[in-house]
DNA sequence: ACAACATATTGACATCAGACAACATATAAG
DNA sequence: CTTATATGTTGTCTGATGTCAATATGTTGT
């Protein structure tokens, strides 16, 4: 049952000689296509299909009068959103990123929420504001919150996103003591994010949220 | 003076014969490779090769003896082979994305590029503005663009993020059609979001790059 | 003689044309 | 009903010619 077509198994054999073999490495030159079709034991017609393929997986890359190159990318792949956890970033860094989409998630989330994912946010919510009231660490509950609006924009980037951020978060910032205010200004902030979740008020949404990570930047006094 | 190779146009011309003239859908059966090579004046071979495009991005599927069909994922993700399989993300998420986040790097790198941050952008979009008069492929000078951009704002994380959202829309995203007009929008957008940056216009250059974004997922009819 | 520019050669990919092989299916013969 | 054949379609091969990019080779100006 080898139905497989010869173009595609030569694909395949090209990629195993980069992979595998290790014969290949990034921003190698392989060799022309008479001598790879020879090699390979096929014409250089299928040759240039198999090719074709694997540019198309952005594995080669074809340069016209000079050779084919194997593409950066292959050694790249492996490495995903996840690197963005262990890469040092500073607070200010991620509370800006925090600024720039959070907001935006809080807006998406009001619109395209299930009554469900907007119930679920409200319960961490209000979780949290038992946990400040009690003097009890919120942390966890804080990034359940944020990661429950990010599940109900229902952008799966996002999705990876936030539990990304939230992760380099707990890594790198230490959240210090509050302050009276700063306590109240976060009860407050997140009253009017849930409150606007509720009222599926997209615009006011986003802004709560806007307000709500501003104080945070104020209070741990960044920027 | 089209540069770009010809079964690369081949196959553009094929998915727009789909996604555009609607002339085949989903399940369809397209001419035997004779008749479609002489319809689109191109030799059998030029068009195998586009074909073999086409199935790489999961947009046909060849059916050895009978014929090539047309799948059912033209605007889905494609879910990848085995080992190019990364994050399952859709192209209206991933734009989505951009559109929150991009804007607000714009902005950034007006304010806290420096000169030659500017320059290396400013460089890039020239680039890209003479492959596309000359009909060259300009996917990697785009992608570089956007990315000196996210450089350009000083933010490590946001430097660390664009280029994983440039990896997954590469893989997942065709978008090497593009009618007449999308071109000049984009030359149009380009300008505008250089002109402001050398003008260190921080607005004019999140409010440029917005439009820009939302041109593209126009164009993609995504949304 | 030497540097700058123009031209020819070479290596590599791009495309073409035609032939034959392998496969799938419908149709006709037994 | 089974088998054989015809037809349509994709798969592969061969060899020739076109186009592009870099290098080598001249040629010219000073």
């Amino acid at each position: 049952m080898k139905n497989k077509m010869l173009s595609q198994s030569v694909a395949d054999s090209i990629l195993s000689m980069i992979t595998i073999e290790k014969r290949f490495s990034v921003g190698d030159k392989l060799p022309n296509e008479i001598e790879l079709s020879e090699e390979l034991n096929v014409s250089r017609t299928t040759l240039r299909e198999a090719i074709r393929i694997l540019v198309a997986y952005n594995i080669l890359e074809i340069k016209r009068g000079k050779g084919t190159y194997v593409t950066e990318k292959v050694l790249e792949q492996p490495q995903d959103l996840e690197q963005l956890s262990t890469v040092k970033v500073n607070a200010k860094d991620l509370y800006e990123m925090r600024l720039i989409f959070e907001p935006e998630a809080a807006y998406l989330a009001a619109v395209r929420g299930t009554d469900a994912e907007i119930k679920r946010i409200l319960d961490y919510g209000k979780r949290i504001e038992n946990e400040i009231r009690n003097g009890k660490d919120r942390t966890k509950d804080e990034h359940s919150f944020h990661k429950a609006i990010a599940q109900a924009t229902h952008n799966e980037f996002m999705n990876k996103l936030m539990p990304i951020l939230y992760q380099a978060i707990s890594k790198g910032v230490v959240l210090s003591i509050q302050s009276e205010k700063a306590i109240n200004d976060t009860i407050g902030d997140h009253r009017m994010i849930m409150e606007f979740l509720e009222q599926r008020n997209a615009e006011g949404a986003k802004n709560a949220m806007r307000i709500h990570i501003m104080h945070a930047i104020k209070e741990l006094d960044i920027e």
